[in-house]
RNA sequence: GGCGAGGUAGCUCAGUUGGUUAGAGCACAGGAUUCAUAACCCUGAGGUCCCGGGUUCAAAUCCCGGUCUCGCUACCA
């Protein structure tokens, strides 16, 4: 392929509704990184962007849990995740986000040009609206008469006791749960995008066209998607939190996160466009832009299928390509947050970037370890122990140990200078230790164009192997015993030390993608300027003047201690235990999808005894269970409530084993409406509790009593 | 349950269109060395290529079935 005019590279924008941890760093950051410093040491014109994801309903939701505005929620994340990545050497040319301005004036333009063009489809419907609350009514925010059963307390989508999927028009009497009021109709329109209409674009553009340099998971991902069908997608919302629809209809409206957030791509290059005095349009519009997004594997679907299908709506280019990184571990398990299993970019800072501490290097031991794993082609996992053994056996060991001989050996047998070349004693050696730096460079840079960023990486630490074992070959350290004695001594010290000295100027070149503030510390070793660093140069062997005085040695990197990696696995234990004991002691609801995290420590509104009498609750003895047909979660229980038996299902089935439960006694709400799920009526619900892992236990008497017991 | 991606040495991973004794680094063992952050260098040992069938002169690689991990999706009163 021709050398692209341009490039724009992305990395996803993290949700800023909490810190992010190093997982989403290897996964999207880094890699992203690596590439857009590869590039630009190439020359290339090239803008690195990315920006705090702020809408959606996740984050007025954890607003009202912290009992602050959601303004508040984004104000505090956004600087401190920007921060986080500046302090790990991410250099983004722009880091933007969604709630400026800019980004809500381009997304509109974006949302009303395919409005204009007949690009979206709508869908209008009445549907009730509170005017004291001022807002549409999900359906599950209106309670009413049940047509079916009668049941005065039957919500807008189900009703609880005869288990009727209901819609809100249904409802005999409705009435908003927010205010109180009846709710009046008014006509509402939602806008979709139409995927449908895309099928064959999305075939030949991905499946024919990218089948052989994208990788295979994101192939994998994109047939699972078109080969299922694709439907049309709705794109707004009734909130208040986001992007307003700009169109007639739109009020009360707003843009649904997942189609405003990928234009924050554009609005990032826009504001960079206006902070640089350049023109953004040619990065969007010019087919020689090469457009590159860096994700993480759950983000596959939107970067491949949906936001292509919008940029190509709206006459922009698609991405080149999508190189999703799989997911990494944690000592053995999912790295999560809200389970205190995860190290966040920001404790990593704290603890371990500080001065004092390592500094900046141990910015770049992570970043060197973190590639070193890099979910590439599988989940990988982080290690505390791998952690150690990587920066010790290879970074400190190999790399920084063959530039610290390196200039302790030129200061003590050089003179503290660049020696020069003595051609009448070069060698084989001298002369394939050029040839290996040049190949090397080939090598590495073939592989970041293909995104190998783990094994480019690995490349250039080779290459400092291979200055290791020239060194070794060479001795001088022996010649110069010898120097009073052998006059050729000082001539073949000089050639080695200059072979050395220029192969340390090679490696920090190849290392900055890598690992930048290395290759900074290089250059200040060597008394250069950073365009040394300039791609082009690698594969030279004139990098430092002969007779140039360089600086004393400086160790690059320290060891990381035994003792310092128990205390981190010491603490990660800690961490998930508070968390843990965090969440026990709060009472348990089962919260469910993206609302999920976090939610446990907030108590439910106040409720009066009489609704809690309401509730009949039951011991109930488990006397069968099996697995429900077609469904990964559910079992079909029958259970003695002592005066009947009866089928109950539970979500459950991926933490218990049929077998295991049979016996059992636990508490069963007696008088739920029945519900059918699987084609089966389960008639009534099991109380479980849940721990911060997620884990479920049965709510049991201490002693086993009666079945059909009652509870209060 | 449907779909997708994986399962190769103790660990992290390579293995191009099927082709001799399946590779690398780390860790481990032995040796050599001392310029260097107990670092480097040399040598070595280590594998039922998840399991079971099949195709083939030949399978880690292709086909079928099973199993485990992860993701998307359904489902989770």
């Amino acid at each position: 392929m021709n050398t692209p005019k341009r490039y724009l590279i992305t990395a996803a924008l993290p949700y800023a509704n909490g810190l992010k941890h190093i997982g989403h760093l290897a996964g999207a950051y880094l890699p992203a990184d690596i590439y857009a410093r590869y590039l630009k040491a190439q020359k290339r014109d090239v803008v690195f962007v990315c920006g705090s994801d702020e809408h959606g309903t996740a984050i007025p939701i954890q607003a009202t849990k912290e009992g602050t505005t959601a303004q508040a929620i984004i104000d505090k994340y956004h600087p401190i995740i920007e921060q986080n990545f500046k302090d790990l050497g991410i250099g983004f040319d722009i880091y933007h986000r969604t709630s400026d301005p800019l980004h809500h004036e381009t997304a509109s333009e974006f949302f009303k040009d395919l409005e204009a063009k007949g690009d979206l489809e709508t869908k209008t419907s009445e549907q009730y609206f509170d005017e004291a609350a001022n807002t549409f009514l999900a359906d599950r925010y209106i309670k009413g008469t049940c047509p079916n059963c009668g049941h005065s307390e039957a919500y807008g989508d189900q009703c609880e006791k005869c288990g009727k999927s209901l819609s809100p028009e249904e409802l005999i009497n409705p009435v908003s749960t927010l205010s109180g009021n009846a709710p009046i109709k008014k006509e509402t329109t939602h806008w979709y995008l139409p995927l449908n209409r895309h099928e064959d674009f999305l075939r030949k553009w991905i499946l024919a066209e990218h089948a052989n340099d994208w990788r295979p998971a994101v192939i994998g991902q994109c047939k699972s998607w078109i080969e299922g069908g694709l439907q049309p997608r709705a794109v707004t919302r009734d909130l208040d939190w986001g992007v307003k629809v700009p169109v007639a209809g739109g009020d009360g409206k707003v843009l649904y996160v997942w189609f405003d957030a990928p234009i924050g791509y554009i609005s990032a290059t826009k504001q960079w466009a206006i902070n640089n005095n350049k023109d953004w349009k040619p990065y969007w519009n010019d087919p020689e832009t090469k457009l590159v997004h860096f994700i993480g594997k759950d983000n596959i679907v939107f970067h491949c299928i949906i936001f292509p299908v919008m940029l190509k709506l709206h006459g922009n280019i698609l991405p080149e390509n999508v190189p999703a990184n799989e997911f990494m571990n944690l000592e053995g398990d999912k790295m999560s947050t809200s389970r205190g299993w995860s190290i966040e970019m920001d404790d990593y800072i704290n603890k371990w970037i500080k001065p004092e501490n390592g500094g900046t290097g141990l910015a770049d031991s992570l970043r060197f370890y973190l590639t070193a794993i890099a979910p590439e082609s599988k989940d990988s996992e982080f290690t505390w122990k791998g952690f150690q053994e990587s920066v010790n056996g290879e970074l400190v060991s190999i790399f920084a140990n063959f530039v610290n001989r390196t200039w302790v050996l030129m200061h003590k047998l050089c003179n503290s200078k660049v020696p020069k070349i003595h051609p009448e004693y070069l060698d084989d050696e001298d002369h394939a230790l050029l040839l290996t730096v040049k190949d090397a460079k080939e090598k590495i840079t073939g592989l970041l164009e293909l995104y190998k960023f783990r094994e480019a990486q690995f490349e250039v630490i080779n290459l400092a192997r291979i200055g290791n074992q020239y060194m070794q070959k060479k001795e001088p350290w022996i010649l110069a015993k010898n120097i009073d004695t052998d006059p050729t001594a000082q001539a073949k010290i000089d050639n080695c030390m200059h072979g050395c000295l220029q192969l340390s100027a090679n490696l920090a070149i190849l290392i900055n993608p890598f690992l930048p503030f290395t290759a900074q510390k290089m250059c200040h070793l060597m008394k250069v300027v950073p365009k040394m660093l300039e791609w082009e140069n690698a594969g030279e062997f004139n990098l430092l003047k002969v007779g140039y005085t360089l600086r004393p040695p400086e160790l690059l990197f320290r060891k990381i201690e035994d003792a310092e990696i128990e205390a981190e696995l010491t603490q990660l234990s800690a961490n998930a235990a508070a968390k843990k004991i965090n969440m026990e002691t709060t009472p348990v609801t089962t919260p469910t999808g993206a609302d999920k995290e976090g939610t446990k420590n907030e108590l439910k509104p106040e409720i009066v005894f009489d609704d809690f009498g309401k509730i009949d609750l039951r011991v109930g003895t488990i006397i069968e269970a099996k697995k429900v047909e077609k469904a990964d979660k559910l079992l079909e229980l029958l259970v003695d409530l002592g005066f009947e038996q009866r089928t109950i299902l539970s979500g459950i089935a991926m933490h218990f084993k049929p077998e295991d439960i049979v016996g059992k006694q636990v508490t069963i709400v007696a008088n739920l409406a029945p519900r059918k799920m699987r084609g089966i009526e389960s008639k009534g619900m099991i109380l479980m509790a849940e721990d911060a892992a997620g884990k479920l236990y049965f709510v049991s008497p201490s002693e086993a009593i009666a079945a059909g017991s009652t509870i209060a």
